[in-house]
DNA sequence: GTCTATAGTTCGATAGAC
DNA sequence: GTCTATCGAACTATAGAC
């Protein structure tokens, strides 16, 4: 097999994960290879070796992978509390924890990446689209448990993901935890509302 | 004076606001000098002849002149309807509307640029935070007209402005409306319930 | 398959003619 | 003050030795 290799780290899980971080903080166009190929402590013809297609191929493998990734740690996170109140309020409090402690560097993995390509590349706006599509599903899911109607679970996933998503933004431009504090109480209250009128 | 001309469409303003649309849809990183002249149809080094401190300069101007005017847009299109509540909706529906109308090209003028250079410009992120501050200002005032309480309402303004952003983020990827719209019957709800119980 | 060297292009920035 | 030519450095991508 191709990439079965056994054992940990072999030279394309360090290449996705390097470029996974580099995109994350500076974004796909601000990320060169040969960053890529330093960071991960690979030769720069390993690249191409592993991903024929090249930076956008790789960029494609990486929103995919480290997209449905994230989705499922947001999903955990609201999983891991039982009232679904109080687990969306820590899951915004705890991605602000991880904010801050990353030097308000890792925020959403595929997000910047998502507003670069939007008009700009078609195949890698397709990749964000189809993660974005995925995590409402999740999330419609979730809320589904709580709140019976459908259509008003599926508007409280928007809600909280365009919430977490625009938080960020305004998190990472102000160095500051406040906006996802803000955004856990609002989800929750939307929440709240919907529970008591379902 | 300096930049006072009489008159439309001096050479500096055609670079601002060829600048402006160019990083607003393609980034900061994303976006050439050599693009924005020719797309300003200014000659290339009219660039530097206005903006000596070069491309970073540029992109700080664009911040802090396209920033506060989408500021006033928004906040404008809230006046425009009597009923809070309708303003929002009627907001988020015309966001969706022109969102549309641009190809999904046109969302928020600075939140790629944020995002770009949150971990990797100091300069650029405090003029991204101070834009973002003044947003939360504004809507916060817009919200205390009819919620009293001023927690209340700056919690409403990260609210509709994180919303917002993070809508921008989805409808942009999957070329759609929706997320918009999900987006401002959302917020609508918020501020119903804080008008209700303030 | 690993790694190096380099091609070919584009970048931001500057010098200097007009 | 307008505009052109060009610099050195970066970029993506490829060719080819090992």
């Amino acid at each position: 097999m191709a990439s079965g290799q056994a054992g940990g780290q072999d030279t394309r899980t360090r290449v996705l994960e390097a470029a996974g971080q580099l995109f994350r903080r500076q974004g796909y166009t601000g990320t060169g290879l040969k960053q890529i190929a330093a960071e991960s402590r690979a030769p720069f013809g390993s690249i191409y070796h592993f991903f024929p297609g090249g930076k956008e191929q790789l960029a494609d493998d990486v929103i995919r992978v480290s997209g449905p990734e994230y989705g499922q740690l947001v999903l955990s996170l609201l999983n891991g509390v039982p009232d679904p109140l109080e687990a969306l309020d820590s899951a915004f409090r705890m991605a602000a924890e991880r904010l801050a402690a990353t030097d308000y560097a890792d925020a959403c993995p595929i997000a910047t990446i998502a507003l670069e390509v939007a008009s700009t590349n078609e195949t890698l706006r397709t990749a964000t689209a189809d993660v974005f599509a995925g995590w409402i599903a999740g999330a419609t899911a979730w809320f589904g448990r709580f709140v019976p109607d459908e259509e008003r679970a599926k508007t409280l996933a928007y809600a909280m993901i365009s919430m977490l998503e625009g938080a960020f933004v305004l998190a990472r431009a102000a160095r500051s935890g406040e906006p996802l504090l803000a955004a856990g109480r609002s989800i929750a209250d939307l929440a709240r509302a919907a529970m008591n009128e379902g």
